[in-house]
DNA sequence: TTCGGTTGGTACGATACCCAACATAGCCCT
DNA sequence: AGGGCTATGTTGGGTATCGTACCAACCGAA
C-alpha cells in the first residue's frame, strides 16, 4: 500500500520518508537548524522556501486587530511548511516561527515548484499534507468553541511533545496563553493541577509530561482525531494511481 | 489577470464562472436542487462527486463523542464540496448538509478526477480553493477561541448571507447554536439584542438582515478578512502561468 | 552579592456563558 | 376552536474564565 518506492529511513519527516531517493534528491534540500523563536514566515511576505521539519515544532498564529495572538496551526515533523505557495498562494497569510528548537531542510521554492509540476509522489504528498493541514484546523476550530481550557492545555502539550520528538520542552505560561487564547493566570491555575496530579512537571517554563496516559485522559478527544490522521495520511496510494 | 478564457457569465459559482466553456463541458455537470437539510456528505462515506453551489448554504460540522456537534466549515456559492476527493482523501471526514436551500450542480467524481488530472486550470482552481479553507478554517480556529458569542452569531449571519445571495432565510436557534457551539439560550438573548436594535428581523426561525452596515461593526474582523479572500483567490494566475 | 528582568503563583471582583427549567407563542391538524 | 408540537423568551443559580494586580521565585549580568 505504500505510495512509493521508500528510500532509506534517514529522514524523520514524513514526507521525505515517503518520497524516493531520486525525488528527494531532484528537491536539493539544505539542513537547517532552528532556535525557539526563529521566523519562518511573515504575513504578506512572498514565500521563497518550503521547510521539512526533521524535529522541532512551529505555531501558525494569526494576529487579530486587537494585538492579541493566537495559534492557528502546527508544524512538526509531519508536515511541510510554506505549500500554500506550490497551491497559488505565494504571500504568507500569517506568522510561522518555531516553539521548540530543532532542525530541518530547507528548499528552494523553484526546485520544489519543479518537482511539483511533474505531478509525481510529490505533487501527491503535498496535495495529502494539505488535507491533513484542512483537519487539523477544523478540529481546533470545534475544539476552540466547545472544549475546556484544561482539555485543551492538555491536548496542545501532547500535540507538541509528539511533534517535537521530546517529552520536555521550554514553554513560558505567557506563550501557551496565546497558544491556547486564554489569559496567563488560567494556563497558571490549569497547569498547577496537571502539575500537582504528577501528570506534568513545570519548573520555570521548562515542561516536562510525566504520566502520558492520564494527560492523554485529560486532554479531548481532538488529540486522538489528530494524531490518528497524521500517522496515516502519507501511506495509502491516492486514486491516481489505483 | 484573469486566469483563464472566460465563459459567459451563466455561473453564480466563483469556480465555473472562471473555468472556460471547454472545460465546464468536460464536468458533465448536472443541475441538482437543495432542500434546508440535505445530506451531501456523511462521515466514513466514499465521496462520489463533487457539488457546485450556485446559491444556498451548506455547513461542514463535527460530531463530538458526547453528541454535540459544531459547524467546523462552510460552503456556497463560491466552493466546490468534495474537492478532497481529489486531493486524495476520498473518505469524508465530516458530515456536509444544505443549510439554506439552494441550487447547483453535480459532477461525478470520475470526470472531475480526469479534468483535474489534466493540471490545467481546473487543478489549479481547486487547488486554490483549498487555501481558501483553510484560510477559513485557521480564521475560525482563531474566531471560536477569541471572540464573543455576539461577535461570532453577527458573522455568521453576514457568512451565510454572503454566500447563500439572500437577505433572509430560515434558521432556528436551537440551530444557531450548534453553529456557533453555544447554548440555545445564549443564541436567545444575543440575538434578542441584535433585534432590539433593529439589525436584524428574527420571527419564528425566519431571519432577515435589516442594517448590513451596523451588523458588520458588531461582528469581529474575521468577517471581513475572510471575505476578501474568498472574493479574490480565483482571481489571479498561479505562479505556473506567469 | 546585588540588581533588574522574566516568569510563576495567587487573589478578587466582574463577566460571559452554561444548564435546567418553565412559560409563552405561533403552527398544523382535525 | 382545541390539542399537541415545536420554537422562542426568560429566569436563576452555578461555573469557567477574564483582567488586573501584586508578590515571590528564579536567572543572569554586573
Amino acid at each position: 500500500m505504500s505510495n512509493t518506492p521508500q528510500s532509506t529511513d534517514q529522514y524523520q519527516n514524513t514526507i521525505l520518508r515517503s518520497l524516493g531517493d531520486e525525488i528527494v534528491d531532484r528537491l536539493y534540500l539544505q539542513p537547517i537548524e532552528f532556535k525557539t523563536g526563529q521566523r519562518i514566515e511573515e504575513p504578506g511576505k512572498t514565500l521563497k522556501q518550503l521547510i521539512f521539519l526533521e524535529n522541532g515544532m512551529a505555531s501558525m498564529t494569526t494576529t487579530f486587530q486587537n494585538g492579541t495572538e493566537v495559534e492557528v496551526g502546527m508544524f512538526g515533523s509531519e508536515s511541510v511548511i510554506g505549500v500554500s505557495a506550490l497551491m497559488g498562494s505565494i504571500q504568507s497569510l500569517n506568522h510561522v516561527y518555531t516553539q521548540i528548537a530543532g532542525n530541518g531542510y530547507r528548499c528552494n521554492l523553484k526546485h520544489a515548484q519543479t518537482e511539483f509540476d511533474r505531478y509525481g509522489p510529490f505533487n501527491r504528498l503535498c496535495m495529502r499534507y494539505v488535507q491533513a493541514q484542512l483537519l487539523q484546523s477544523s478540529q481546533s476550530a470545534g475544539c476552540a468553541a466547545m472544549h475546556s481550557n484544561e482539555q485543551r492545555l492538555a491536548r496542545w502539550l501532547l500535540i507538541s511533545a509528539d511533534r517535537a520528538r521530546v517529552e520536555t520542552f521550554k514553554m513560558s505560561q505567557e506563550f501557551l496563553s496565546h497558544m491556547l487564547g486564554s489569559s496567563r493566570p488560567t494556563v497558571s491555575v490549569v497547569a498547577g493541577t496537571l502539575k500537582k496530579e504528577n501528570l506534568i512537571d513545570y519548573t520555570r517554563g521548562v515542561l516536562k509530561i510525566r504520566d502520558r496516559t492520564r494527560l492523554e485522559a485529560r486532554a479531548c478527544e481532538c488529540y486522538q482525531i489528530v494524531k490518528n490522521y497524521l500517522a496515516n495520511y502519507a501511506k495509502f496510494d491516492t486514486p491516481h494511481t489505483s
